[in-house]
RNA sequence: GGCGCAGUAGUUCAGUUGGUUAGAAUGCCAGCCUGUCACGCUGGAGGUCGUGGGUUCGAACCCCAUCUGCGUCGCCA
């Protein structure tokens, strides 16, 4: 192969009149009869190749038998283009190639959809046929950018005295979190690897190696179901540092982001971040990674309808919940199926009911169902705290002081989403921190880790580690863009019987401790520096960049819902003889 | 596990109240065509209506079950 050009990168000022030799798959073919274009595509883009049988000679029935993704290679001279006939669609429309030599070096079957962006497919085709997918220059530019992003992490980070060090993907079993993809081991029979979930131990034990500063572009694995922006298989950036406060590692953070936007967005970007703690994220906008590039935020009505004559209300209030609106300005277009339809979509997320009131002026002030409830001065208070205007719908909603934020959280989301309220080229990035340690687990009746059990507490909240569970704050911080949570990390626990501690608040007894945890806990007994650090979801930074809706977009070869790989069907059954080396045996289907 | 949407030609879709031989566009194949770039013109081939069952004289259409994909809640330390 003696390749001397790409074809996206030929050009009218440099190249006229060269002879060049260019590779590719054949975008689209044009016979005239007498005289054949080719658009050639490689990774480069398109240009486009003439073959005139005076100048191609012999090679003019090779054009003529050339179809769709074919592959050839040829050699031509590069020329500008007929006054007139130039396409200023194509980045190299200024010029086409006299084709002197042309060599078709593989056939191809006509693709099941045209290789072109924008086409409308069923996604299981294109997930069939994912190596044609791939062609289309749209996935193209995601896999650059996703190339381009990591080499610019591993730079930023190597600058910044950290050190990229593998850890296994077979590892040990541990109970809490998500569910484990299991690997049978064939030599210990009846015992099984984990698919990491995450470096978590791993990376804090280099830490007690003194590594210092570490991180990793690593694959991790989690056996739970699959969203837009959920896949089993992810790629994490995995960083751990010792010595350091939760400032330290926030700082480098958004430092990172902002060189990362700077260089491949060309987009500057403020540093530092906001702070949010996740109390107030939670009360303002009903989510702990709430999106910014709006408002509408939350406001706590419950002192004034404890008073009114509206029961839902005054009742929940009097059992400890809690009544909370939002503003939808100039929301009073709304229809009142429209309005239903809300409801319903609140519904989703817990709430039994939603209430509104379009505020219309004049005497009545509002027009409600609820509106008969209110005297005039509530009225005027709900409007005053709200700061509502005539033409504004005000939404609430009542329950628990969780579901109440989650509902208008998620209302809020989706009402900026119909209302047209988010710009799309903004990039809003924040921090919240000061997450609560521990959440409590109705089904399990304990509590559970809110971040993992490896966080450290806050140092002022350390005493009501046993009196008061709930009140303790951990020392983590979760990186948000846009309403998606980036990153979130932690400072750990570097103390081991502050570990102990916090397992038994978790329900572990010290004998399932030590039997999950131990290498652990030993290991923090030989000489632990203060340390933390942060992963960030690669698959959704890229998403994010690319404006795509899912991540499957910047996945080479992503798998559909139900975690099936259509390209390669994966997962398949094995054969008998591989059970066997195993000692695994199948329960039949009938027998569960 | 729950809720919702979709499945008809290679692809994207239409298909009326259940009624003749299931259509269109595009792609594909053949012929013609020397300035096209979504080339054009003429002709042609192409269907397990996702699958299984049921109702009916008759089902792409109605009913039940099931599979696949997508979205979402739960779940995701």
């Amino acid at each position: 192969m003696n390749r001397t050009h790409y074809c996206g990168e030929v050009n009218g000022k440099q190249n006229n009149g060269e002879a060049v030799t260019l590779c590719g798959w054949i975008q689209r073919r044009r016979d005239h009869g007498g005289l054949i274009f080719i658009d050639l595509r490689d990774r480069t883009g398109l240009v486009q190749l003439v073959i005139d049988p005076d100048i191609a000679g012999d090679y003019f029935v090779l054009g003529e038998k050339a179809r769709p993704e074919y592959v050839i290679q040829v050699t031509g001279k590069v020329s500008l283009r007929p006054e007139g006939q130039e396409n200023p669609n194509l980045a190299t429309g200024d010029i086409e190639i006299y084709i002197t030599e042309m060599e078709i070096l593989n056939e191809a079957k006509t693709p099941p959809f045209l290789i072109e962006d924008n086409v409308d497919c069923d996604e299981n085709v294109r997930l069939k046929y994912r190596y044609l997918d791939l062609r289309r220059p749209e996935l193209q530019k995601n896999m650059k950018l996703r190339h381009d992003l990591t080499m610019k992490i591993r730079n930023y980070l190597d600058k910044s005295g950290f050190w990229e060090i593998e850890t296994p993907m077979l590892t040990q079993n541990t109970p809490e979190g998500a569910r484990c993809f299991l690997v049978p081991s064939r030599v210990h029979q009846g015992e099984f690897y984990a698919l990491p979930q995450s470096p978590q131990l791993l990376k804090q034990m280099l830490m007690i190696s003194g590594m210092d500063k570490y991180f990793q572009i690593v694959r991790c694995f989690r056996d739970e179901d699959l969203r837009a922006d959920r896949q089993p298989e992810f790629t994490q950036l995995d960083i751990e540092m010792s010595f350091v406060n939760r400032e330290d590692i926030m700082s480098l953070m958004e430092n990172m982001m902002a060189e990362i936007y700077r260089d491949l967005m060309g987009v500057e970007i403020k540093t530092p971040f906001l702070r949010l703690t996740y109390a107030d994220a939670m009360e303002r906008f009903g989510s702990d990674k709430p999106d910014l590039r709006f408002g509408m935020e939350l406001k706590d009505i419950s002192d004034i309808a404890k008073e009114s004559n509206f029961k839902v209300f005054a009742a929940n209030v009097e059992k400890g919940g809690v009544v909370k609106g939002i503003n939808v300005k100039g929301g009073e277009h709304f229809s009142r199926r429209e309005l239903d339809d809300l409801t319903k979509y609140a519904g989703i997320f817990g709430a039994k009911g939603m209430a509104w009131m379009v505020v219309i002026g004049g005497e009545d002030k509002v027009k409600s169902p609820i509106a008969k409830f209110f005297t005039s001065e509530q009225i005027d208070a709900i409007l005053e705290r709200l700061s509502a205007e005539k033409g504004d719908v005000l939404m609430f909603i009542s329950d628990n002081y969780e579901t109440t934020c989650n509902v208008l959280g998620n209302l809020r989301n989706e009402i900026a989403k119909r209302e047209n309220l988010i710009d799309p080229n903004e990039n809003n990035f924040l921090w919240v921190v000061d997450f609560p340690m521990f959440e409590y687990d109705d089904e399990e009746q304990r509590y559970a880790a809110k971040h993992h059990p490896f966080t450290s507490p806050m140092d002022e909240d350390l005493d009501k580690l046993e009196s008061h569970p709930d009140e303790v704050r951990a020392k983590a911080y979760d990186m948000i863009l846009n309403g998606v949570e980036l990153g979130g990390g932690s400072i750990r626990i570097h103390r081991s019987e502050v570990q102990s501690k916090v397992f038994g608040l978790l329900g572990l007894s010290k004998e399932d401790a030590i039997e999950n945890f131990g290498f652990l806990l030993n290991a923090l007994q030989f000489g632990t520096p203060p340390h933390g650090g942060i992963a960030f979801g690669i698959d959704r930074m890229v998403m994010l960049m690319t404006q795509r809706k899912s991540i499957r977009d910047v996945i080479a070869f992503p798998k559909t819902q139900s975690a099936a790989c259509l390209t390669t069907n994966a997962p398949g059954a094995v054969a008998p003889k591989q059970l066997r080396e195993l000692g695994l045996e199948l329960r039949k289907k009938d027998e569960e």
